[in-house]
RNA sequence: GCCGCUGUGGCGGAAUGGCAGACGCACUCGACUCAAAAUCGAGCGGGAAACCAUGUGGGUUCAAGUCCCACCAGCGGCACCA
């Protein structure tokens, strides 16, 4: 019979569906296993080859959980907010849930056909409302607490479009549709306060297993530095705060710079002799598109504030005050120390203003360059600091500073609070009235979801507002608490909403009353296991650790943390090594490799294209290799001898490939699992196969190649589904072969093998290797110093010469 | 600039400090065929060999792709965070 996976695999896709065998089960006594995969976004371009990279990853381990007699969840839903999906609604004045729609449909049904098993009773959808009713709750409990706040913010602005432009849309520092420049507008947005959690959202790291690189990078995003608010009285005999990290260098600040929106220019504006010229530099800042001010990085602009000027507190000394953009209004106190001799950018703005340099620790050589790297150096020109480490400098003039009452330790975070408002149509509405009276008032729950209204044209205005600031009549409405006349927010959400909890949707995906039972919480959660890209690392994962951690305190969830388990798998690049995309032309659709192939083929040559976790090129020649081995697979089916037991023969490779196997889908093993199983099928070409034997291996396999496992299975009469029979269990004394090879080295230079029974002592084993050929010639012309044994591995001579 | 990752045959890639190149692709030869494809069998880092080979140069070790130090190259992320 042939191999015929069209069949096949439409077969078992139907009857998998029918008998409703992937269902995750409400029977709360048996052992859970949660696995999760990011859910997708439903692009108008169809699947990509990356994504069954992780959806099949965790169908792999899913399956084998479930075999291994847990209760599995693994579920899949729709991302469908965003931008591509507007922009073509835009373009081709078709309602973006009818975009939706469409995508999703065409998305499920190209899943469907991968065989994965999904629970699909539990799909849910981010632009449903039913669904983005609780983002909303959750949205309104963070306003309650006082997590949401409205703030002026500088947007992307498209002096084209005249529009306000996601970060994605800006492209080399223009827009991504029209080419033209984009600069900076201030526009009032809904913030959420992520920074109150940035200490907790480093600190549980430590509670969950993630890979090493999403932790470092996370940490990184979040950016917590230690240091110390240092006051610097003026010649005004007003302070002027500054943050440093470096207290000790104190006696090497030469000059101040403030930031070009610090407060202290307007409050000195009286002072100022050259306030004309300052304000001048500060206008220029203020306009400067980020493109522009990341540009001219390199090159230091400011101005002197002629005027004012500081005193450094450890030397009475006076010293100028500069402003200049490199000082940022954002972080810190918008104010420094410079400290020319031990930063860079001080260091390049010194040398271009001609200030003054002044080394206090020892060891660089600060007439090249600035002195960065100085943490194990001593102390100079520093006064009652001279001759300390710098440990300890940073010590005695922090208690220095203290005594005086001029300084207080402080902890900074790079971590900005999170922009939460689009000017846009396509996102959750915030469900929030503004009343002249009442200020800003939540729309009561029972009135949630806020729809979004129905309307003809989804453009931004000319000011930039959302498209719903044109819906006079859903606008205007009353105010929920004096009953006054109001307007609705006519911002929506970013599309990191949805996905920021959407896992905990699954859990009890239609229930009514509350965004997920008690007791389907307290069971499934948190998530065991989380795959996703990279490129989720920083926000996505933050977004969603934040929020959870936010539910957890109001009491909505049972754990601190929704993620125990997060991997991330690499990129499948085009075959030129290149990132897949439209414009490069090397981008290969699924669909047409599962008309080809079969879905088990490229469900195989997926996990077996190389190290899960690195990118890999496709390679159209490399997938015949596994169809190659599932053909075989197929062809041994007719040559299966009756048996049921294991044979001598191959008792102990299936032993040691049950255990590699089970190890290896664990540890995101999955190339070398399947090389393992490769090797099984060649040594029951060698060595023939029983029944049992190929039963087992049809176990094993099934997991990767669900369909043609199945269909194999049933042939012979199973009756029950391959997928919920029992993972097959090994025995770790039988995975050892009776005889085994070992190498004979002389100073560890491989001379010889020999072969001698497993396990043998440290003698026979050094006197087997004595008494081969090779070796007694080897050692003819010297002298045995030492001989060391690795037992089942080597023998190594340590020789010298006669 | 900073952070992270990666350098192993023609290619994708394997190797708890213990026989480098598992498994697969491509390729070569042979069988089958009128022929080709498919399939099956054999070979496949370099070198005649001694030996030499895991980006480069050092080091630790009886033994290094693996550990340490210093470089070089490529990829990804961040980007004036004091």
């Amino acid at each position: 019979m042939k191999y015929d996976f069209a069949a096949i695999e439409k077969k078992w896709q139907d009857k998998w569906e029918e008998a409703q065998v992937f269902r995750a089960g409400n029977d709360y006594k048996k052992p859970k296993f949660y696995a999760l995969v990011e859910f997708p976004y439903p692009s108008g371009s169809g699947l990509h080859v990356g994504h069954p990279r992780s959806y099949t990853a965790l169908d792999i381990v899913s399956r084998k959980r479930r075999m291994q007699g847990y209760n599995v969840l693994y579920p899949m839903g729709w991302d469908a907010f965003g931008l591509p999906t507007e922009n073509f609604a835009i373009a081709n004045h078709i309602h973006p849930k009818e975009v939706t729609k469409k995508n999703v449909a065409r998305f499920k049904d190209q899943l469907r056909s991968l065989g994965l098993s999904f629970d699909w009773s539990r799909e849910i959808n981010t632009t449903d409302p039913d669904y983005y009713k609780w983002t909303q709750w959750i949205f309104l409990k963070l306003f309650e607490k006082g997590l949401a706040y409205k703030t002026t913010m500088p947007v992307n602005w498209c002096v084209s479009c005249k529009c306000v432009l996601a970060n994605e849309e800006v492209v080399n520092g223009v827009c991504e549709r029209c080419g033209s420049e984009v600069v900076r507008r201030e526009k009032s947005q809904w913030m959420l306060k992520i920074t109150e959690y940035a200490q907790r959202l480093i600190d549980d790291l430590d509670l969950v297993d993630y890979a090493e690189r999403i932790k470092i990078q996370q940490k990184n995003w979040i950016g917590r530095s230690t240091g110390a608010e240092v006051d610097f009285k003026t010649t005004e005999n007003d302070i002027l705060r500054i943050y440093t990290t470096r207290p000790d260098t104190l006696f090497g600040a030469t000059y101040m710079v403030i930031s070009p929106e610090h407060p202290y220019i307007e409050k000195w504006s009286g002072k100022i002799k050259n306030i004309s010229e300052i304000e001048a530099y500060r206008e220029t800042a203020v306009h400067k598109s980020d493109f522009e001010r990341t540009e001219i990085a390199k090159d230091k602009t400011g101005v002197k504030i002629c005027g004012v000027s500081a005193i450094n507190p450890v030397n009475g000394k006076e010293i100028p005050i500069f402003v200049s953009d490199y000082v940022l209004m954002s972080y810190g106190t918008g104010a420094i120390m410079a400290v020319p001799a031990h930063d860079t950018r001080d260091y390049e703005f010194a040398k271009k203003f001609d200030l003054p340099i002044v080394e206090v620790v020892k060891g660089g050589n600060i007439e090249k360059e600035a002195f960065v790297d100085c943490e194990t150096g001593v102390m100079v020109n520093s006064g009652f600091l001279d001759g300390l480490s710098v440990a300890e400098a940073k010590k005695k003039i922090t208690e220095y500073l203290n005594e005086k009452g001029i300084a207080t330790p402080k902890v900074n975070f790079k971590l900005r609070d999170w922009v939460f408002s689009r000017q846009r149509y396509w996102g959750e509405p915030i469900p929030l009235v503004y009343c002249e009276k009442c200020g800003w008032v939540p729309v009561p729950e029972d009135e949630l979801p806020l729809r979004l209204p129905e309307i003809g044209s989804y453009e931004q205005t000319d000011t930039g507002d959302s498209p719903l600031a044109k819906i006079t009549d859903w606008i205007n409405t009353k105010c929920p608490k004096c009953g006054g006349s109001a307007k609705r927010e006519t911002d929506t959400m970013p599309q990191w909403a949805g996905s920021s909890w959407y896992f905990l949707r699954y859990t009890d995906p239609h229930n009514k009353s509350t965004l997920a039972s008690k007791e389907a919480l307290e069971y499934w959660t948190p998530v065991d296991w989380y795959n996703g890209g990279m490129e989720h690392t920083t926000l996505h994962l933050l977004y969603s650790r934040f929020w959870h951690k936010f539910l957890y305190d109001i009491g909505v969830v049972p754990t601190k943390e929704p993620y125990s388990k997060r991997t991330s798998h690499g990129m499948i690049l085009g075959e030129n090594g290149e990132k897949m995309s439209k414009s490069r032309g090397n981008v290969v659709n699924p669909d047409e490799i599962v008309k080809e192939y079969g879905a088990d083929t490229m469900r195989l040559y997926e996990m077996f294209i190389g190290d899960f976790e690195k990118a890999a090129p496709w390679s159209a020649s490399s997938i015949k290799g596994c169809r190659r081995f599932l053909e075989r697979t197929w062809a041994l089916s007719d040559s299966v001898a009756s048996g049921d037991c294991y044979s001598a023969k191959n008792e102990a490779i299936l032993h040691k490939t049950i255990k590699k196997v089970g190890e290896d889908i664990e540890n995101l093993k999955y190339n070398t699992a399947i090389a393992a199983l490769m090797t099984l099928l060649n040594s029951f070409y060698e060595n023939g196969v029983n029944r049992a034997e190929y039963n087992t291996f049809l176990k094993l396999l099934n997991p990767f190649v669900p369909h043609i496992t199945e269909e194999l299975w049933s042939i012979p009469g199973n009756m029950e589904m391959l997928a919920l029979s029992a993972w097959p269990a090994f025995d770790e004394n039988k995975t050892k072969d009776e005889e085994v090879e070992i190498a004979v080295q002389l100073n560890g230079k491989l001379k010889a093998t020999v072969r001698l029974p497993a396990d043998s002592d440290e003698k026979t084993a050094s006197d087997k290797a004595l008494s081969d050929e090779r070796v007694k010639a080897a050692l003819s012309s010297c002298q045995i110093v030492k001989t060391i044994v690795v037992k089942n591995r080597i023998v190594n001579f340590v020789v010298k010469p006669l």
